[in-house]
DNA sequence: CGCGCTCCTGACGAAAGCAGTCGAGAAGGT
DNA sequence: ACCTTCTCGACTGCTTTCGTCAGGAGCGCG
């Protein structure tokens, strides 16, 4: 239940270049902006060109853009891209557990939630994101205070 | 954002723990009850206890019983007291991160995914689990088909 | 063409976390 | 006494995390 460093990057830097409308951006530009090692980042960013997320140039003028508008990517698709699925147990999908004796309905919890880490990720774009515009549903979440309790 | 094998099995030991009414449990039959590793399991009860959600007696007759009525613990203060705290980013809590440039935005997602993992966890209970009668929105969670599509 | 720029890729490494196992001890019951 | 059961620290082997390093490969420009 922890995000990885690499998955907080791979969203700032994805926040980073939804950000700019024009031209290739470089890798240490963005590596500077969000303050995340350099070459570390450069593996991330490879990892989202190979899932379809970013494209890039080399040479003079060359760097990192999106492959599609900011509106189309949801954070959950950069998490899985460097990540893999975003909800496991035991290292395997919720739905593929099997629980015996008084533990049965586990698998539902699991399920469920499964489901409402999917209804802030899928739904919140990179658009959202830079432009502050959240979805309703998660700008009401964020809202209540006793959600930024520690417990 | 996976679930431990210890978290997983912190809950499935209380989950049976909460379906005996009378007298202590051995941890040997958790164990077999559960299919859990005998010694890994009573590191665990041994942390549930130090949480005070369990207590035990040694000796024969002794074992391992809840120290509160099942409808009042929840699987959150399970998952808590063998793994600490449920949400955080690079293992710190979502809201002592600072974010800047166009990522500013992000802390408030990070939020609202906490809130809702905590929205199923602290409101199912090891009474609801035991017996299936999972809370309405949790249920309605787990019963839209497309929460058990893989992705 | 050559040269500098930037991405691309694999290898490596330290440190921490995960999933247990082992063995000795302390408390409880009979 | 003696057996049972929890208590607890140490230890192990494996994997994951979070990087760094060094070299290549493609791109554009003079």
């Amino acid at each position: 239940m922890r995000v990885s460093a690499k998955a907080d990057y791979a969203v700032r830097a994805a926040a980073e270049l939804a950000a700019v409308e024009d031209g290739p951006v470089k890798g240490e530009r963005l590596a500077e902006a969000q303050d995340i090692p350099l070459q570390f980042l450069e593996h991330i960013l490879l990892e989202l060109k190979h899932a379809g997320i970013v494209r890039a140039r080399r040479g003079a003028k060359g760097g990192y853009w999106l492959a599609r508008p900011a509106e189309e990517i949801t954070i959950a698709d950069v998490i899985r891209a460097v990540e893999g699925p975003i909800a496991n147990v035991q290292s395997a999908p919720p739905e593929s557990v099997h629980y015996r004796g008084k533990a049965e309905h586990l698998v539902e919890v699991w399920i469920a939630v499964r489901a409402n880490l999917r209804a802030v990720l899928e739904h919140t774009t990179l658009a959202d994101l830079t432009t502050g515009k959240l979805p309703k549903a998660v700008k009401r979440l964020a809202a209540s205070p006793d959600a930024w309790e520690h417990r």
